[in-house]
DNA sequence: TCAATAGTGTCTCTTAGACAATATTGA
DNA sequence: TCAATATTGTCTAAGAGACACTATTGA
């Protein structure tokens, strides 16, 4: 599988992002092919025009080899390209990233012969290809929105405590936030809705919430 | 010129914005060619693996043909895709957009035999392709930066006053500013220079300003 | 009671927004 | 002087940041 000069190879790589253990992490895979065989990389594939409606078509199908639910969340970083980034000759390669929530983690398929990974991304070992620039790329898009106040709601079990937004929150931006700065500004926050339902502990109970349904982690007023 | 169910078409659109007349404009080409021939669309073409060395440098050689003018900033929006987009069959389309000053507009060659039209924003006619769409998230975009407090230093001439900046500002984000918020905002940016020059005219001289060397038409710290 | 966590209150400081006031020029 | 534009100041309100305080639970 080469691209020739008239044809560039077309492929999609995918960022897959989860906050297990207050820790940000991203899903990895080792390559068993050639080129750049061995070493970790982002899940990613060749597009496949027959199959493939579009790009983020061809996303969802490159996931649901991995992944055995539907994410609701996949968004278009950007397109990374020329000569040298790929051995096999110029290509084009569009970077999307997604959110699992922690609770489904286990929806990563083990019986892949592929050897998978969530890595820390505060200790991500080299990566293939331009991957590391991927991955530097993918986390500014989700720090920036994370950081203008737009909720990861995405990441997040059914039901949740505010400590735990918090947590997933500092994760991302791998930063701590006031406690007060961050709950008054969840008062005015159509996004999530108080429920009566109260989580068991042996300190004081905390409150649960769930996400707006059809809630977006995307910016509310699209200018 | 068609694409075969293995191979996409790869193309590159480029949004080209000025601010002209205290209103912002956007470069179109009426298409000489099928399809689509006869509507207005962006300039754009097709990718030449031999000769670009990656997406950007496509862009730059294509804008190339249509300015005279080296343009400092270029920056890629997002990627397009899918089977119906273009009738020639499965495409990508990546975005790029750019920003020309005012007083740079004379180096839109007119020799072309293409006809050229600089386009306000506010009044664009039906596109060619998913043009409009393309419009719309390049617009985003660059809204987007002027609102968050980013100056389109790239859209001035080489000395500017404040009033001409602040009009600029305006123009991209379709509302009035308030003359005072937006100087106080000024006084710590050191994106712009003050000189000892004024501008005369028949009323009170205003004072010119220029860009720091290098600026960005990007976030100062990358997250 | 205490430890631990949930949740609220308070103070200061910065900034935005609206609008008024002053400054400078040529006619 | 006046009209027109440049530039600065002032008041208020909203929000961010830091930190202290109160509340509730099980042990």
């Amino acid at each position: 599988m080469t691209s020739d000069i008239l044809n560039p190879l077309v492929v999609i790589d995918i960022a897959l992002f989860t906050v297990q253990e207050e820790k940000l992490k991203l899903l990895l895979v080792k390559r068993s092919n050639t080129p750049e065989k061995g070493k970790w990389a982002l899940p990613g594939g060749i597009l496949i025009p027959s199959k493939d409606s579009d790009l983020e078509g061809a996303a969802r199908r490159i996931l649901k080899s991995k992944i055995s639910v539907h994410l609701q969340h996949l968004e278009q970083v950007c397109s990374f390209s020329g000569k040298h980034r790929d051995p096999r000759g110029w290509s084009i390669s569009t970077l999307y990233y997604a959110l699992l929530p922690a609770d489904q983690i286990h929806a990563v398929m083990n019986e892949s012969v592929e050897d998978l990974q969530w890595q820390e991304i505060q200790s991500c070992p080299q990566l293939a290809f331009d991957h590391e620039l991927q991955v530097k790329k993918a986390l500014q898009v989700v720090r920036r929105k994370v950081a203008s106040h737009i909720l990861p709601l995405h990441l997040m079990r059914k039901k949740f405590t505010l400590t735990e937004l918090q947590k997933c929150c500092e994760a991302i931006l791998d930063q701590t936030l006031d406690k007060s700065v961050f709950r008054r500004r969840l008062k005015n926050n159509l996004e999530i809705i108080e429920l009566d339902e109260y989580e068991g502990g042996a300190q004081r109970p905390a409150r649960f919430y769930m996400a707006r349904k059809g809630f977006e982690f995307n910016y509310q007023e699209e200018i």
